[in-house]
RNA sequence: GCGCCCGUAGCUCAGUUGGAUAGAGCGUUGGCCUCCGGAGCCAAAGGCCACAGGUUCGAAUCCUGUCGGGCGUGCCA
């Protein structure tokens, strides 16, 4: 259940019957001061002030008319304000029916577009944002019901595959040995650059392999492909390690839609829209403006006769609203494109592949070093996402060695991995998805306070006190009776977890999710501090129902981000 | 030059679309009872929300300007 927009309904209503013009907004969000209580509404301030009326006797109107049956208790407060308290009997009952998330998306589908790695190079943190982000939108509109196509739109194709084929051609010595060569992407592509810049005659054979590649040569086409399988299997593990959804199948890179590029700019050309200039062919839109106050074009061809990324993001819109009939497209893609999407999207709607689908850029802040600098190790490389990762899970080992010894080595190895890789994605995706933010160590590789690790032993108490009681959280049944404050607070978090995830849903911001489990987590602590849950008496088993809707709360909200729990830790 | 984004506690970040006394974590300081897990709990210190104007009953949030930073800006993606 929505309690958010139940109250803003309701506070609507009671507006309305207070004097105000039908579909006056309440404005209904949580509490700012909880002296006050549990909501608020913030809507007959602006409303009484358009009235010309005093705020306080206007909403003391709609209080006295507010429909709310028992769920709460409401009042006004402040210069107008109408605040809620929400029912303890309401709450109990909010838990007991409502455990499972509602489906607000009603089918409709959406693609979303996430992650789409370089396969040139090896995935490094700068692609842990688009890809954690996607992963945990994709996941989360999937539990509202939406329909949800996850593509990954990998970058296989264009002038540096040249330079790779050939490379990788010199090196083959036909004894299969791709793997071994390409064991370190990283270095093979340095080699692969470095040759070009220094051997004429190689970069000469590379930008014939890129000829031959775009036009299907069988023997250029074969070695490419066995270049970007090995690329893409390195991925997969990531996505593995990292517990992203991403499979296979959701691949389809820039080479998909090669044979489509000649289309594109044929249909472009009959809607009118293509001008040639400099032997390029362009789309001009006066609404794009660059120096001088000359219109910036979107070139589709250049001048040699090759495509560029324009081209192949217009054969993709086509795709993704003409085959796979999405409603909506989201592009989880850094905010440096942001102009490349908004030229994108304006001519898709200017030669109709926009359709009734609407293309959205979730913009994707960036990933920066020390200082707010360009992201870079102290040897000026760029940082594997796997040395990442298994930096944290080694860290992760060492508490665990510490704090947990009693487990076997496999279940401590277990908890390192989970509790390692959580809170790499934690503190990535608890930040503003648009906010460019400062790369630190020590808060990423942190345990303490704020984390993923925090939510994880939250939910490893919770499931110690059922092996402690010898409790079946299954079994237990009835309504939880809720009763002291930390109760109500715990209670109240719980209930928040509907409006929460469709909050994220609606502006593709993961963490607002983040924010809720952390809320939840706290409010459990300061519950398990203040109620003795195993305790015999009246109060046991109500207890116990709220530690169990507190850990499918955490366990459910953190698998939507894509971090998993642990019975113990 | 033009365009987009940003500037909040020592550090890293939130701030639900203009609401009440600006919040967390880390770090610092001080507490936590033979009691369900101390990766925890409680508390303290720490802010001219870059700066200057403006709009408003009300501004970290909206507008203008200044300073500082990031990014983009016709043949890479």
């Amino acid at each position: 259940m929505n309690v958010r927009e139940l109250l803003n309904a309701k506070a609507e209503a009671a507006l309305e019957a207070a004097g105000c013009q039908p579909g006056t907004a309440a404005i209904v969000g949580p509490a700012t001061r909880p002296e006050f209580g549990d909501y608020q509404a913030n809507g007959a301030l602006g409303a009484a002030k358009r009235m010309k009326i005093n705020p306080r006797e206007l909403a003391q109107r709609a209080v006295d008319a507010m429909p709310l049956h028992g769920i709460a208790t409401c009042s006004v407060t402040g210069p107008g304000f109408i605040s809620f308290t929400l029912a303890d009997t309401f709450l109990g009952e909010v838990l007991a029916e409502d455990a499972g998330i509602a489906p607000a998306g009603a089918g409709q589908r959406i693609v979303i577009d996430y992650s789409h790695p370089n396969l040139a190079k090896e995935m490094h943190v700068g692609h842990l944002r688009s890809t954690i982000i996607g992963d945990a939108l994709a996941r989360t509109l999937e539990a509202l019901g939406y329909e949800v196509t996850r593509q990954n739109h990998v970058g296989d194709w264009g002038t540096g595959f040249g330079m790779l084929v050939a490379h990788l051609r010199d090196m083959d010595q036909g004894d299969g040995g791709d793997q071994e060569q390409l064991a370190d992407l990283e270095r093979f592509y340095q080699e692969a650059r470095r040759r070009f810049a220094d051997d004429t005659a190689f970069a000469e054979r590379a930008r014939d392999v890129v000829t031959m590649l775009q036009q299907g040569d069988p023997t250029v086409r074969d070695i490419w492909r066995r270049y970007i399988d090995i690329s893409m299997s390195h991925c997969q593990e990531v996505y593995d390690l990292l517990g992203v959804s991403l499979r296979p199948e959701h691949v389809r890179g820039e080479s998909a839609y090669n044979d489509d590029l000649e289309t594109v700019v044929n249909e472009l050309d009959e809607a009118g829209l293509i001008t040639e200039d400099d032997g390029a062919l362009c789309v001009f839109l006066d609404e794009f403006r660059g120096r001088d106050g000359k219109v910036t074009p979107v070139i589709v061809r250049k001048s040699d006769g090759a495509f560029l990324y324009h081209s192949t993001d217009l054969a993709a819109v086509r795709y993704r609203v003409g085959a796979l009939h999405a409603k909506r497209v989201l592009y989880i893609v850094d905010a440096r494109q942001g102009l490349h999407f908004r030229q994108l999207f304006a001519v898709c709607r200017a030669v109709g592949y926009e359709g009734d689908a609407s293309l959205e850029h979730h913009a994707v802040g960036l990933m920066q070093g020390p200082g707010g600098r360009p992201f870079a190790t102290r040897h000026g490389n760029v940082l594997r996402l796997t040395d990442l990762l298994d930096e944290s899970v080694q860290r992760a080992r060492h508490v665990v060695a510490d704090k947990s010894p009693h487990l076997s080595s496999t279940e401590r190895e277990d908890v390192a991995r989970v509790v390692g890789i959580g809170a790499i994605k934690y503190a990535d995706l608890s930040k503003n998805r648009t906010s460019d933010y400062v790369f630190d160590w020590q808060a990423m590789l942190s345990f303490d306070g704020n984390t993923a690790p925090y939510l994880q032993y939250a939910y490893a108490r919770i499931q110690s006190l059922f092996r402690r009681g010898g409790v079946n959280p299954a079994s237990l049944t009835g309504t939880p009776t809720v009763d002291t404050p930390e109760e109500h607070v715990l209670a109240l978090t719980l209930a928040r977890r509907q409006e929460t995830l469709e909050q994220v849903a609606a502006q593709a911001m993961p963490h607002f999710l983040c924010a809720w489990l952390y809320d939840l987590a706290s409010a459990f602590m300061r519950f398990y501090e203040n109620c003795p849950v195993l305790e015999e008496g009246p109060a046991r088993n109500s207890r116990l129902l709220l530690c169990r809707s507190t850990a499918d709360g955490i366990r459910t909200g953190l698998g939507l981000l894509g971090i998993e729990t642990v019975e113990r830790m």
